[in-house]
DNA sequence: CGATCGATTGATTCCAATCAACGTGAGTGG
DNA sequence: CCACTCACGTTGATTGGAATCAATCGATCG
């Protein structure tokens, strides 16, 4: 049993692959995805809150007419599914195949303490910060910019100078508002400018970060 | 003393006007603002919360180069400034002269009581929302769609079908990711359009409010 | 070793930005 | 009360960056 001053300070401090440990496989299950395949739907209820175990995970909101926008990306340790409203905004898949902890909603509330519900809180605010600056990318941007900008927060995320990007290039696209096409040429144009350097498709290095952290500005 | 219950469905239950109230002048304080002062900065510690009384408020993003993002829009009853962290990533300026309740978050974790964190946590829900919006308005649609979303978006929240802009097209601009020009050439389309009716350059009725639906997607 | 899906590259188009000029209306002082 | 002023907004001409259309490349998998 965690103590309450452990989730205080969970609460206020850095999000970290510790605290996140403490969603507790004794509260959920934990559930395979297979790549692809949806966690939750778009307006749905949302009676779920769920974290990420293994793999990767992508939200993700369609228009009528087919346009997609995925709200945010998360990996082993992240909580996502902490909706705003009863339903669902966007909707969520798996980006490989993952294990996903799924805790109802009404279990949390039985067995609740005041330092879940602010653990709750605590998500909830970091997806409101994410989602600020998602806002500042995709209005203010570049694509030039915006795709720095994202390659630097991969990095970041991974703790190094290389990553591995978990998503497609269409994915990429549809996070920062732009096509497959000038992602890609971008991406080109980082590795001619000798500012990164992929190996193979996924996997790629920061070669002048300096330069990276002035285009993402 | 709260109890558990309460204090979860707080966190999942609809916004409303009727709680918006009751952030009580008891525990903070009431100040003016003048139009376009600062109430607080970027970067600032976020140590108080804050409730819109009269006027109203944008909350706004500045890059090094001078290009502008703004957040949101604030009306009286409005909570803002419940940030993800200690520190404020947007600023916010009254839009015209305004009061605005302020409050120490100190303050609040002491005398916190359910009703308290049920609006701190309401705040940051519709907060949370609204940026997912926001988010999809930026990445996904057409200057058209943005225009039109943006004017769907304030006839909701004054609930009527004409209403008045509190803030210059510059602010919608910058709101909606686009140049001054760009806002003023869709609002002209609508006119022409028989779409809504501006009267004066602040105020404006909805004349088509299916066509305005339909072009908001 | 094809086959197929995803990614890159090239040519062209188009929407919104930029550059520029002109209107307009709110606020001020004569 | 009116004319002046000046910031704000609209409209027009042109440019430019990203989208679209199209073809090819390349990597993963049977």
């Amino acid at each position: 049993m965690l103590s309450t001053v452990q989730s205080y300070n969970a609460l206020f401090s850095q999000p970290s692959a510790t605290r996140a440990g403490q969603l507790s496989t004794q509260l959920g299950v934990s559930l395979p995805y297979a790549r692809d395949e949806e966690i939750y739907g778009q307006d749905e209820d949302a009676d779920f809150i769920y974290q990420v175990v293994k793999g990767a995970v992508r939200t993700t909101r369609l228009m009528s007419d087919g346009r997609r926008q995925i709200g945010d990306f998360y990996y082993p340790g992240d909580v996502f599914g902490i909706e705003p409203d009863e339903a669902h905004l966007f909707s969520a898949e798996a980006l490989s195949d993952s294990v996903i902890l799924v805790v109802k909603r009404s279990t949390l509330r039985d067995t609740a303490t005041v330092e879940l519900d602010r653990l709750v809180y605590a998500g909830a605010r970091r997806e409101l910060r994410r989602a600020q600056e998602h806002v500042l990318l995709l209005g203010r941007k570049s694509a030039r910019e915006k795709v720095a900008t994202f390659l630097m927060n991969i990095v970041e995320r991974m703790s190094g100078d290389g990553a591995r990007l978990s998503m497609s290039r269409q994915d990429i696209a549809d996070y920062l508002g732009l096509t497959i096409e000038t992602v890609s040429r971008m991406l080109t144009q980082l590795q001619t400018n000798r500012i990164i350097a992929f190996v193979g498709l996924r996997d790629f290095q920061v070669v002048n970060s300096g330069a990276l952290a002035r285009l993402a500005e």
